[in-house]
DNA sequence: AATCAATCCCAAAGCGCTTTGGATAAACCA
DNA sequence: TGGTTTATCCAAAGCGCTTTGGGATTGATT
């Protein structure tokens, strides 16, 4: 059933019943009404194509998302955000479109999405320092949002984020409280800005205390279980082991507590764990009492919220580029106790 | 840049352009190269939405992803599911479009996706016992693939599974032949039908080796590491305790290791687990050793697979829907051990 | 009675593409 | 030479919608 059927049916033109859907004034009641009621019978729909065609938008929104080449992996929390996201999309008759890609060739595809016109704003996933993509979006002039920020952006740009570093100081803070001095950290790649913004986080939390930043117990790498797990075997074996860890994610902070348990140790009494949670729902820090001493911050939320922005800012071209930042959420949980006493 | 444009441009109809860029014959060797050297230069990219008008297809692929009422999350194997279908899509030129859809009203989604016209085919994830979206869109003529089964669907409908029966029944024999008896199931929520097929392979492992079936160490849940860690502490409690646990998901038998450390046990000297292993890319199974005896199945090329089974239906209406059975790896890790002998 | 303003509706153009049904020119055949 | 292919290209219609720019009809106002 297409407009023009619908049309017929009701011996109206296609202008007024267009006009009746789409609560135009120039319509009376009682044929708003007719219209209405034949639509819902005939179970009609408008075309998203021809609607776009005729309007200009496209009422999609695309999600360029990184596939790490390295490890050709994709970052879990992005199911969550993408739910989060897609509520909000839902509710306001918004498309969502996905583009899986790796990171060399973000860029190209962007430039796709512009030209093809396929969708009317885009959110940007995964900003690394210096990311170059904020410009390329501004050229292009492609509505965006960036889950995140860009260290190193000069021009203002519209981003939600948590805050990384002020989390990281809290959670590294924390620790130092119990009388840890040895504190390792598990960061994310650090080429990614937020990974950057947590490091800075810990050793502010260590200078503060005066303690000094050491390299040698300072790991970054893609968060997979595998990575906390063999960091921890490892750093659990420098000649001057820390007492604490420092985790970027649950995930990673998983594998943690299997290197800890695997060297005979024991989490929360031998090595101190505090990490960053990012509130997955297949994913808990435990039930009633969390597992970890974490920082936590639902992506979920942030998606939902991310997409409101964009929304808005399509919906208003003009207004200036909002920016939110979320304190994250601190909860102690079982992994750390006091530093243990040097024998 | 349009078509418009660009064919004034090379002093050219808008036809010959249109069929030089997309190989038609009817077009001579010479124009067709310098039309594709301008579009090239101006970087040309038909609007995917006039094209979609104009032909009838949308280039699109529909994901319709239930989104669990209950817990309110999305499948952890979604993102490793999406990339991999993301690879096929993108080497086709075909976009991804997603829905996430409270699971009540997936129904609701299809034939709107239908009837607006927006995709040309769906993937259906997450199937259900009797899952009645097969009939639905078979009657609205939208071409589908199916990532799973449905038990108790009469007609032919395109298909890709794991051998969930045979993987679950080879791993409870392997702790069978390990001299375990008492053996635990923490299954998926067992309306999902994979969920169903697993129990039945464990039921009949345990039958051929003549042991019955216990409900009251036989759990079903959404997969979460919480499902996992209490379902391990409430049934090691139980009287006569199992001494292997045979586990739905990765996610979760991280849950059940936790469990059974934070009864003091060890896993694979006390208690035994085993369990499948979607592959995610964030989530391996060890290293060089895995940690779960499991059987494996990459998620990933799963997605990969089905989309292309898709594409091809969707170009070939007239095939007969196709299926693809996987059998599931075998891998033995550190989370078994002979059964403990009793004191 | 004539005028005016609302009110309600419509025809037709246009969004950017594909595709049908020729038209034109060059090449071939008898 | 004239007629027939063949190779190239083009004009125009159409996909399903929105939107511009009126045209009737009605009721109120002078």
């Amino acid at each position: 059933m297409n407009l023009k059927e619908l049309s017929q049916n009701l011996g109206l033109s296609q202008t007024t019943v267009s006009r009746a859907l789409n609560g135009y004034p120039e319509v009376s009641a009682k044929t708003r009404q007719r219209v209405e009621q034949a639509a819902a019978k005939f179970n009609y729909r408008p075309s998203n194509r021809a609607k776009g065609l005729a309007t200009g938008k496209s009422y999609a929104i695309g999600h360029v998302i990184p596939l790490s080449t390295k490890h050709e992996m994709v970052n879990p929390i992005f199911g969550d955000f993408i739910a989060g996201a897609g509520e909000t999309y839902a509710r306001e008759g918004y498309e969502m479109t996905l583009s899986i890609v790796d990171d060399q060739d973000e860029a190209q595809i962007y430039s796709g999405l512009k030209s093809k016109n396929s969708v009317d704003g885009v959110v940007v996933h995964g900003p690394r320092m210096n990311d170059n993509r904020i410009t390329l979006l501004q050229e292009l002039g492609l509505p965006f949002v960036v889950h995140g920020r860009v260290s190193g952006c000069e021009t203002p740009y519209p981003w939600l984020d948590v805050n990384n570093r002020s989390a990281f100081r809290q959670l590294t803070k924390y620790l130092i409280g119990l009388g840890h001095r040895r504190i390792a950290l598990i960061n994310g790649l650090e080429v990614m800005d937020f990974a950057h913004r947590r490091r800075a986080g810990y050793e502010a939390a260590l200078i503060d205390a005066g303690l000094s930043p050491d390299p040698t117990i300072m790991r970054s790498d893609e968060m997979t279980e595998e990575f906390g797990y063999e960091t921890t075997r490892d750093v659990l074996q420098h000649p001057d082991p820390p007492t604490g860890i420092v985790c970027s994610s649950l995930i990673s902070a998983i594998g943690v507590r299997r290197g800890i348990e695997d060297a005979g140790l024991k989490m929360g009494q031998d090595v101190s764990v505090v990490t960053h949670d990012d509130a997955l729902s297949y994913l808990k820090n435990g039930g009633k009492t969390p597992i970890f001493t974490a920082t936590r911050s639902s992506v979920r939320d942030a998606g939902r919220h991310l997409a409101q922005m964009l929304l808005q800012a399509i919906a208003d071209p003009d207004q200036l580029p909002q920016t939110t930042l979320w304190d994250a959420e601190f909860v102690i949980g079982g992994s750390t106790g006091p530093a243990p006493s040097k024998d």
